[in-house]
DNA sequence: GCCTTATGCCAACACCATTGACGTTATCGC
DNA sequence: GCGATAACGTCAATGGTGTTGGCATAAGGC
């Protein structure tokens, strides 16, 4: 066998490779996100990786089983940047607000890292506690138990989507540079008016919109009706 | 070149291949969605397409300009496959509701293809359809246009995201077998209640709620607000 | 029945992840 | 300080991938 991959808290003889840089977990997730974000989805693969780092491909199975537990890897530091310096204030709606645009801002800021990571459930550390805080959020604003679990599963997994999606977009722009953005303008835009009345109807208010993510909009829907509960039921 | 890729409907000749099967487009991407289904994500290629369809894996180049093509031509397929069937009703709530648990339930029919295409805007025929649809139903309720255009775009990308999120982790499950359904009741049933209250304290509801997709009731807090909105504006 | 050309096939290229064997060298016990 | 051990970087090879240019053939319009 060649990958006992040693855990990186036994790790202490580190040899330079070939080109000088020591390496590390960290040094090798940080440049397999700079590479992402520069040269697209497509463009992180062992080798490359290897090339950047100035060592053979497979010196990275020292470090990681493979490429799907690297993977894994890049989807935690993403995760766990998103909650950094977030405290609950007073108002429950501006929490819930505040902490699901975080979410929904810290994958974007990696649109390529987020949209090979965002669908994949890890069950750790930071993801606990961001499922902690938004339950607490909730109950403590008055929720029933209930009624706090099932509002709680609907914001968290309407921020990864919608995380994932946008992401989606946004890499895929980002690296064919043809914009899908102007394919409200050309297409939608340009459709017989008699099979398409609605599209064309709106077709400069969709063209104004569709840029945009809609998850702001969403995110505030899924508020309303919350709170519109919370008002039928308790106070 | 290789490549003039004959558009389907100007498609004469009809060779059969060397086993004996006549291709088209269609076949292909039903094969394709087969395979998808029997094989995982991972196991569509060229090759192992060609092979399924007795035929060389060049000879796809000549219906595809490339596997990323074939995938957008599947999606096409998956989200044709939602609005078969669809008429409008009388009420625009049941039929925005039924619209999206199409949309839903189409994707998940076929998860491992619907991981790789949900992200995808097309802009293909049938998916403007869809797009046309919802619209109608949102203006003929009586929403203004502003509003309606707000809604939809809201609507529809969240039926999308789950529908990808939620074939994520179906398709992540039937590959790799192992439960992530069974994270809740092990993992997070454990935590020490002092650090995790809010989860402790509702572990056995979210063991019972987080096995199913959150999107039902996501939807319905939109349409709840939607119907808010027109409430107070219109009567 | 001829001609055109659509279309299937073949061979090849460049890339990919992954693995096993091999050396070297950093660190630990003494 | 010194030797031993094994961590870890490197090399070479395997079997997969998408994609392309060239070629032969048969299908269909005339």
């Amino acid at each position: 066998m060649a990958k006992p991959v040693v855990s990186e808290a036994a790790r202490r003889r580190r040899r330079p490779t070939r080109s000088g840089t020591v390496l590390s977990e960290a040094l090798i997730v940080e440049t397999a996100l700079r590479m992402l974000r520069e040269h697209g989805s497509a463009g992180l693969s062992a080798r490359r990786l290897g090339a950047v780092l100035g060592a053979d491909p497979s010196t990275l199975y020292r470090y990681f089983g493979g490429m799907d537990e690297l993977t894994r890897a890049i989807g935690e530091e993403l995760t766990g940047r998103a909650l950094d310096g977030w405290r609950p204030g007073g108002d429950w709606r501006s929490d819930l607000r505040d902490l699901g645009l975080r979410i929904h801002r810290a994958y974007l800021a990696h649109p390529q890292a987020a949209v090979l990571t965002a669908s994949r459930v890890t069950g750790r550390p930071r993801e606990i506690a961001a499922d902690e805080a938004v339950l607490g959020v909730l109950r403590r604003a008055g929720f029933p138990d209930g009624a706090a679990v099932r509002i709680y599963h609907a914001f968290i997994d309407q921020s990864l989507a919608f995380a994932a999606l946008d992401a989606g977009s946004l890499a895929l722009a980002a690296e064919t540079r043809e914009a899908d953005e102007g394919l409200w303008e050309t297409t939608y835009a340009h459709l017989p008016a008699e099979a398409y009345p609605h599209i064309a109807a709106t077709a400069p208010l969709l063209a104004a919109r569709m840029k945009d993510s809609a998850y702001p909009v969403a995110l505030e829907m899924l508020l309303d009706s919350a709170e519109g509960e919370l008002g039928r039921a308790g106070g």
